[in-house]
DNA sequence: TAGTTAATGCAACTAAGTCGCATTTAAAAA
DNA sequence: TTTTTAAATGCGACTTAGTTGCATTAACTA
């Protein structure tokens, strides 16, 4: 449960914190402050502060994608991501282990490119930049 | 050449231009626009416009880092990337092509980890926050 | 060489994220 | 339970990489 999580991480069990836990434990992928500041109520300042003592804590891990925004999801196994240039989804790559490297201690992979469904012409962009899905 | 490169992708052959491709090329590492400011004598719009025309033509290609910056390199053959989270120092991998998943299209990847200089001890980051350098 | 169009410099702007500080709240101590 | 204390919060101001509008300049074209 949230709180005991908490609490054996030595973290005071504020309502933010459990507000926050409880949104990013729903919606079990990655997201930005600004994907999920409507559903949240504290303030960005606290939920910056708030991410990152997660992260310390492993609670949490994040990783940066398309534009200039930071993204944010539970810590579960170690896995890559994908983001698609095209439609700007990201995926959560659970077969895809990050590769090793003789020498090196990699954590974190983030592939980019183009997504199954772009790829099969099931979304594409329009001329003014909105996204449409076709069936395949 | 640099100007005949120019040429066939219908850019106009300005000195930002050259001077641009002249240091990237001469680098042949990835740079932000911060690493090389002191190189070029063009504005920082002229830099990121010019960087995003040579992205679209190709001959450019970037990714973000650690931090907010976002470094460009010359394109060459695909490879991977890797940045450290100790000395945030960032690699070409020239030996790890990115890898191919069923159904995608992997035009980049970014590994982040610890490099092998900080797994063997040789850059640690003092209490300031200050890289140094030992033997192994 | 003159005309056209794209490129440039400059300053103002944007937006994700950070910081300082006064106030509130969780949890420890009494 | 009440008091004490340190940590968490909200708010506004700030930072900074990158973008944009606009007047001026410099490539290419005829
Ligand atoms: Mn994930
Ligand atoms: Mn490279
Ligand atoms: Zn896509
Ligand atoms: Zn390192």
């Amino acid at each position: 449960m949230i709180n005991s999580i908490m609490q054996e991480k030595n973290l005071k069990i504020t309502s933010a914190r459990k507000e926050l836990l409880e949104v990013l434990n729903s919606l079990k992928r990655p997201v930005s402050f600004e994907d999920i500041k409507h559903k949240i109520t504290m303030d960005k300042a606290t939920f910056y502060r708030n991410i990152s003592k997660f992260e310390s804590e492993s609670l949490v891990n994040s990783f940066e994608s398309n534009g200039k925004k930071r993204y944010y999801e539970i810590r579960q196994f170690p896995h890559a991501h994908f983001v698609c240039n095209v439609c700007n989804t990201i995926e959560c790559l659970g077969e895809i282990p990050p590769p090793t490297l003789v020498g090196y201690t990699i954590l974190d992979a983030l592939y980019k490119g183009i997504c199954r469904n772009c790829t099969q012409g099931v979304c594409i962009k329009d001329l003014q930049g909105e996204i449409m899905y076709n069936s395949p």
